[in-house]
DNA sequence: CGCAATTGAATTGCACGCAATAGAGTTGCG
DNA sequence: CGCAACTCTATTGCGTGCAATTCAATTGCG
């Protein structure tokens, strides 16, 4: 590899273990939720439900997971299909979809509570590492998401 | 939000900013590179292709990039109907399909100097940072392609 | 040497992501 | 009130990612 602009070398770009790093959490999360027949943006919209405690537009969720209503609806469709949220237009403003988990979806997250354990197992990763981490990545997304 | 299994808290999850940084990084890559007609993972390929400086297979292409020869086949077809890389079989392997820059794909180096640098400016993380960051998705990469 | 096991790439099928657009509903301003 | 501007979700089109499978080429073992 030549000298010449030093900036495109492999190694000194973040962005690519950023994007291996990503991918392989995923993966690895793929293969735990397959368990239950989740995918990880699946996983991803019931916790923020679950978290949230109330319905959540397509927007509010969207918000929350930075994801948009294209990459969303479609998600959000098939969870309808398997029966663990419903998708209701908000009566008081009926450009809203509301989402909710159905009872089922609420006894799912029994089902995925092992999940995060058993990924976080096998990480040699600290408290303080994580956090470090977190605090990164936070910041990368504030300052590319203005 | 109950209280009852505190590790599906969304704010307890390295996994989402993890994903959603990722995810920026790659929007933003991708709003530079439209602008000389390459996605994010064409122009990963390239930088591999550059930094070699030898033609490489798929499968040591996917192994800098840690993507598999489903992703890769596609992505490499588009850049070759780009005429930005050639495709030939391993006269000495032929199991193996070597991949290489054509004169454009090298012109291309010059074209994406800048992207680097301009994703950079306006990102507020210091050099030391930079290296915190990377430190902590490498192990966490090596720690998931085990 | 002969052939079963292995390797490398391509193919298939499905689920994202996301830009761009469409289309329905709501708001705010004159 | 009327309507243009805006907001919210859905749709479309395209390019990934990835597991699973297929197919051809090579290797290694008896």
């Amino acid at each position: 590899m030549d000298a010449t602009h030093p900036q495109l070398a492999l190694d000194r770009q973040i962005c690519l273990p950023l994007y291996a790093a990503s991918r392989a959490v995923t993966r690895r999360y793929g293969e735990l939720l397959t368990e239950v027949g989740l995918t990880y943006p699946q996983y991803l919209c019931l916790l923020a439900l679950w978290d949230a405690g109330e319905p959540l537009a397509v927007g509010e969720l969207g918000a929350r997971l930075h994801l948009d209503s294209g990459t969303l609806t479609p998600v959000l469709k098939r969870l309808q299909s398997a029966g663990l949220v419903t998708r209701t237009r908000d009566r008081n403003d009926e450009r809203r979809v509301l989402v909710a988990p159905t009872p089922e979806g609420r006894r799912m997250r029994e089902r995925v509570a092992d999940v995060p354990t058993r990924l976080v197992e096998g990480l040699a990763m600290s408290e303080s590492d994580g956090r470090t981490l977190r605090r990164l990545l936070d910041r990368l997304i504030a300052e590319l998401e203005d």
